[in-house]
RNA sequence: GCGCCUGUAGCUCAGUUGGAUAGAGCAACGGCCUUCUAAGCCGUGGGUCGGGGGUUCGAAUCCCUUCAGGCGUGCCA
């Protein structure tokens, strides 16, 4: 994966053997490798620490020994500094290597996921709920696995798991049939939905307070029994709302790139749990209790997981046992994804747990990849008390705060519109993309609207300053062939520095893929430009030198590459003037 | 009560399967546009890595314990 690093691994692995006789797989060697944390010790350093058991020596006369044996001039040069063997790269070297690497294109593209699938169930949006920041953590970080495991070359199929099921359906139904009107609902779109949810909340509590009568939760009931006998009339309402929150978040979706293979949702495997439970009882695996049926995962130390209501109805855990089930059977896949947040932890261990005792080898491949809260200004959000903060409101923010520095900074600019549509998105998913998952997020506007810093404009920033600079060098007719280039003119820190984190892009792909964590990806963009920028300041990029030149406008090109590939990679677009 | 997660600079966070003097950004202050995009760059200040034990040549990282916060804990999803 990382030709140097593998490199530096045999040629410890030859010097030990030299040294001491005695064999060590340069591959295992290659995983003790790390970056010293100043540049002044070196590229790379190897802690001798691990060995000293092994080859009875202390480590610093190790280190000492290796050193002495290794030579590989024109590579690297090796050197002991206490118990640490530090290879210093010969930088111009590294360069070319590195930069022909990336310039050959489809850089940290893979293909080890050749013929496997991967299935990732994210964004899964609840009927008639308007989309808010709750939702964009799953959205995103789904899209940014999907487009991530591509890359490594795996078939992906992203789900959008619709909550499209349950007695509010019926309770909408009813409210629509009091008080919509089809023209309202066609108008208003979601929010119309949601009003008429809300009022129906609002007219259920004055009857029951006033007049101590429950008319219209029995009436919501019926109308979720009618969806469920497919009663035709409530059909077609209830597919006409699904068709209405669908068509206002598409709006949303296309705004931020993200689109999926599957609208199958909970009403979709409506038919498919019976299979299941059939299953659960023929393995013997469905036990009463308090009157429900469910699986007992005591010795697993969890509680039951709940298959079957006392009324004989099914439950969630059921819909995704029967959804688990399709997948596998459908998509035969090698791993399965499902974006949600946290609160769900136990669910997930439960429902894998009860495949697993089910006896499917792939229930291994389930993974719960959680996220952490979203909360408004330290406040849980709250539709009802209007302390919420809804996506399409956030990304016009965005927009519009782009399109303000935009008319300051570069009023020359023809597509302004348009890049204030890439920036102010951008902006958003980078700030999502942005730490570990895991961690709460407590959404404040300011923050949002950060275009300072680490934050998605300072890497289109940088993306748009390379581009610039690629069009200057162009106009000049100053691109020169490659083997022109004087790679030993790439040796001062700045460059060397960003030479180095270049090289590591692709191990940053990788890590992001196997611990689905976009926000890998994030930063090794943004340190990138961090060190792009900075080589930008010590060094004229056009210089006069023609070799120089040349070997600077590589650089640039080789980072403007990486840094949009980065951004593809999380969901971000990248202009190319801004 | 029990289970899971989180705790690092004033704030938001990084910190590679344990490694060298714990790093960024924001905020504050001070510099840098007659040179390729100043949404940028450079500099200054700022830390008992929640506390306490332990393992180790070495701990922010692993183990135990304790404190604080979040989430979950049977018929919602």
């Amino acid at each position: 994966m990382n030709e140097i690093k593998r490199e530096l691994a045999e040629l410890i692995s030859t010097a030990v053997k030299k040294c001491y006789g005695t064999e060590m797989s340069a591959h295992a060697l290659q995983g003790y490798l790390e970056v010293p944390p100043e540049k002044s010790m070196g590229d790379y350093a190897f802690p001798c620490f691990r060995l000293s058991r092994e080859l009875k020596q202390a480590p610093p006369q190790i280190a000492a020994a290796l050193a002495g044996s290794i030579n590989a001039p024109g590579f690297s040069t090796a050197k002991q500094m206490g118990g640490y063997l530090n290879f210093s790269l010969n930088r111009s070297q590294a360069a070319r290597r590195t930069l022909d690497k990336v310039l050959e294109g489809n850089y940290g593209a893979s293909d080890i996921g050749a013929g496997k699938t991967v299935c990732i169930d994210y964004s899964s949006i609840n009927i008639a709920k308007r989309f808010h920041i709750g939702h964009l953590s799953t959205t995103m970080i789904g899209h940014s696995l999907k487009r991530i495991y591509d890359y490594l070359g795996y078939k992906t199929v992203g789900i959008n798991h619709l909550g499209d099921w349950g007695t509010q359906f019926g309770k909408l139904i009813s409210a629509y049939k009091r008080w919509g009107t089809r023209a309202e609902v066609e108008q208003g779109g979601v929010e119309a939905l949601t009003r008429l949810y809300v009022r129906f909340h609002e007219e259920s509590a004055k009857e029951q307070d006033t007049l101590g009568t429950h008319t219209l939760e029995d009436e919501g009931r019926a109308y979720f029994k009618a969806i469920e006998d497919g009663d035709p009339e409530a059909m077609e309402i209830f597919n006409w709302f699904k068709e209405v929150t669908l068509k206002d978040c598409q709006k949303t979706y296309e705004l931020l790139g993200v689109s999926f293979d599957s609208y199958n949702g909970e009403a979709f495997y409506n038919d498919k749990m019976q299979s299941v439970i059939d299953a659960l009882r023929e393995k013997g695996l469905l036990s009463q209790s308090e009157g429900a049926s469910v699986v007992d995962l005591e010795a697993e130390g969890m509680p039951p997981c709940l298959i079957l209501k006392k009324d004989g109805a099914t439950l969630y855990a059921t819909r995704d046992l029967a959804a688990a089930l399709y997948r596998a059977q459908t998509y035969h896949f090698d791993k399965c994804l499902y974006v949600v947040a946290y609160q769900q932890d136990l669910h997930f261990r439960q429902v894998f747990e009860v495949l697993k005792k089910m006896g499917y080898p792939w229930a291994d491949n389930m993974v719960h990849v959680s996220f952490g809260m979203v909360s408004y200004e330290a406040q849980t959000l709250s539709t009802r008390k209007g302390h919420i903060v809804y996506l399409d409101d956030l990304l016009q923010q965005a927009q519009e705060k782009a399109l303000k520095i935009i008319q300051e900074k570069s009023p020359d600019l023809d597509n302004k519109q348009e890049v204030a549509r890439q920036v102010g998105v951008g902006a958003v998913i980078y700030t999502d993309l942005q730490n570990n998952r895991i961690k709460d997020i407590d959404f404040w506007w300011d923050r949002a609207l950060n275009f300072d810093g680490e934050s998605g404009p300072y890497v289109q920033y940088t993306h748009a300053r390379c581009c610039s600079v690629l069009r200057k060098a162009q106009a000049a007719g100053k691109a020169q062939a490659a083997e022109e280039a004087d790679y030993s003119s790439l040796s001062d820190d700045a460059a060397s520095e960003l030479v180095a984190l270049l090289s590591r892009f692709p191990e940053a792909v990788h890590d992001a893929a196997d611990k689905y964590e976009p926000s890998m990806i994030t930063r090794a963009i943004t340190d990138i430009a961090q060190a792009y920028n900075k080589f930008y300041y010590d060094n004229r990029i056009l210089d006069d030198d023609p070799g120089v030149r040349q070997a600077r406008v590589r650089l640039t090109q080789a980072t403007r590459d990486v840094l949009k590939q980065g951004m593809y990679l999380i969901g971000m677009e990248a202009p190319e003037r801004m």
